[in-house]
DNA sequence: ACTCCATCCTGTAGGC
DNA sequence: TGCCTACAGGATGGAG
């Protein structure tokens, strides 16, 4: 289950093997993968092929890759979905669906000129499209985008405008996201999964960061005063960064990084996974429920509904 | 306008 | 052993 440490990792990956490097050819072996593009702004083939890749963003979960036509090659890894670096000939990976080759002649004389960048996603849930830019309302960096400078670092893909900025953005903005959690009307959990509120975190990161703020996943969202809304938003931002610092969670194969490596932070986790084991902080058994047509671990001593 | 839920998918694990 | 069902969940579009 990508989230942002994952999708941060794979960005940080990407990004010194793509920017600058052109695009000569695109093979797509499942049709499926191309759900989020719209075929009437273009063929997806014919938008990529001969154009220079300018960087990596990410925002959230969202990953693109600007061009040089002014549009991005946008990528979500959905569920299960994998960037792989691979050298030309490479036996194709196990769920492929997506291969583009890129020329990084112009980027590195001394190495193989051609790469491949493998998109392999075994669910399906995940996609690439290539979308048209629009700039940021607030006029900053669109996202997160490493070595890279340019005007396009505050342009992003029209499909992702409608996401939040994520909690480690600098420029997201603590009041907005505070004043937006007491206006809803819903559960604490609901609303953290919300990417148009906060963007990033999916299950695995928000069971952790709400058991971190001692939050219970139902706690209405408006019931919450400042402290325990820094606190949630502080929460959140050492367990990202800490799940970075390990390379994101892997549970099985299908979260690696672009060379098919796993992360750490699945040892570093309290309360995902972990129900009928002891709570780390009182030793009371955690628990899971269903909720949201997914799990939600926690302490059922830690993390109470309060009024 | 806001909230919520079914839907998209495939591999694995568990039950019988 | 083998078949079958339940389960894992990110984003979306539409229902309420």
């Amino acid at each position: 289950m990508p989230e942002l440490p994952e999708v941060e990792v794979v960005r940080a990956g990407v990004e010194p093997a793509v920017a600058g490097a052109v695009v000569s050819g695109v093979e797509i072996f499942d049709a499926r993968s191309l759900r989020r593009h719209d075929a009437a702004a273009g063929d997806f083939t014919d938008l990529l092929v001969g154009h220079r890749i300018l960087g990596a963003v990410r925002r959230g979960k969202f990953l693109w890759l600007p061009l040089d036509n002014g549009r991005a090659l946008v990528i979500h890894l959905g569920m299960s979905g994998q960037v792989l670096l691979r050298d030309p000939g490479t036996a194709d990976d196990r769920h492929l669906r997506i291969r583009l080759a890129v020329d990084r002649t112009a980027v590195d004389r001394t190495g193989p000129s051609e790469l491949w960048l493998n998109f392999v996603d075994q669910r399906v849930f995940g996609s690439m499209a290539v979308d048209t830019m629009k700039p940021t309302v607030d006029g900053f960096a669109a996202g997160y985008s490493g070595q890279g400078r340019g005007e396009w670092t505050a342009l992003l893909p029209s499909q992702v405008a409608h996401i939040a900025r994520d909690p480690i953005d600098p420029a997201f903005s603590d009041e907005t996201f505070l004043a937006g959690l007491s206006r809803r009307k819903t559960g604490i959990k609901r609303a953290l999964l919300d990417q148009t509120l906060i963007s990033g975190i999916g299950n695995i990161y928000a069971d952790e960061a709400l058991f971190a703020a001692r939050l219970h996943y139902a706690q209405p969202t408006a019931s919450l005063n400042g402290a325990q809304g820094d606190s949630l938003l502080a929460a959140l931002r050492s367990i990202l960064r800490r799940a970075l610092v390990e390379g994101g969670t892997s549970f099985d194969a299908q979260y690696v990084n672009v060379n098919g490596q796993a992360g750490y932070f699945a040892h570093s986790l309290e309360v995902y996974g972990r129900q009928g084991a002891p709570c780390s902080r009182c030793g009371t058994v955690l628990v899971r429920h269903s909720f949201m047509n997914r799990g939600s671990h926690f302490c059922p001593a830690c993390q109470v509904v309060f009024a």
